[in-house]
DNA sequence: ACGGCCGTGTCCGAAAACCGCGAGACTCCA
DNA sequence: TGGAGTCTCGCGGTTTTCGGACACGGCCGT
């Protein structure tokens, strides 16, 4: 059991086409999580593993951050680029994740491309799973990833989402 | 692999009778820890265990800090008592530690003893673990915890040094 | 006296399990 | 022949699990 100075989050709500989603920021404005509401517990463990101790607090994101995201899903699926996120993990997973926020909108890769992009061709699999532990959904791209043969494969908010995500973004750049 | 914000300590090195000492305090002035210069190595695997990610720049101590242990060293034993000290650890770890700063200087007390103050009578070995894992010597005096049969069995700082902290309190106090 | 056994909390290293994959082999049908 | 499904196996980072070790001391048998 590990110690480490607390630090409160702030935990915002919105509205969204595809439901409600849960929206963490720290105290320099940085998206620590988002994910839809109904995986809540899975969030809360993975920001819990990113960073111990914390406490969190209902209130309001800064503005810029909360009218980027519903900008985003009322069409304007560019407007999540200029957000700060602020996440933990290995130094893998940040190579991974860093690596997602480069896939525009409207494009995708395959898990292979994601790999081979990060300068690990054959941990394929690795960076799947890096994936899936992506903290902070949407503006971390990483639905934007599907199987070399076009299966969506997977999607820790469920793959009904995640081919919603897809297609709004590709209707929105066209 | 964790995240935590990282955080900055400052380093000191004090000269005393048994060999320098480091002593690590935060921006608040609490003692983080405290160790000797040989045993640097030790220090540091404690500190980034309850700091997980925190750096170091040399620098001075509050003067109080410093006062008080130098003071300790010319045989004012007791200047430490009102030190601050702040460790992470297990609930467990911090219930020992605090009972260590109930024992006197030029007292003694055995591990079992220390462990019936914790109100775990039978955590005997456990105690003497988590006496060892102390990132603050001699503010927090592990070294006055000896075998219920007067032996000094063990010291992470080596047997020499405390048999000499032990006479030394004993000598202050008479 | 002496030697052995056990309880207790925590850390540490090793090993195994886990996967949001993908390539290649293999089947099953027109 | 060829195309689409299925199965199997190897890939590599992370997480989980497990077994040992340890700054002791009381109890029990020789």
């Amino acid at each position: 059991m590990k110690n480490t100075p607390p630090e409160t989050l702030t935990l915002d709500r919105v509205a969204t086409p595809v439901g409600e989603v849960l929206l963490v920021t720290d105290g320099e404005g940085a998206v620590r999580a988002l994910d839809f509401s109904d995986y809540e517990a899975r969030m809360m463990r993975l920001l819990g593993r990113h960073s111990p101790g914390f406490t969190l607090t209902d209130g309001r994101a800064p503005g810029t951050v909360r009218r980027a995201v519903e900008a985003y899903f009322s069409g304007e699926v560019r407007a999540l680029d200029g957000v700060a996120v602020k996440t933990g993990g290995t130094a893998f997973q940040r190579a991974v994740w860093a690596a997602l926020r480069a896939i525009p909108a409207g494009e995708t890769r395959s898990y292979g491309q994601l790999a081979a992009a990060i300068g690990s061709p054959k941990a394929v699999r690795a960076a799947g799973l890096a994936n899936g532990q992506n903290p902070v959904a949407v503006i971390v791209p990483c639905h934007r990833v599907i199987g070399a043969n076009g299966t969506l494969t997977g999607y820790a908010g469920g793959l009904e989402r995640k081919r919603w995500l897809l297609t709004h973004e590709a209707a929105a750049v066209a």
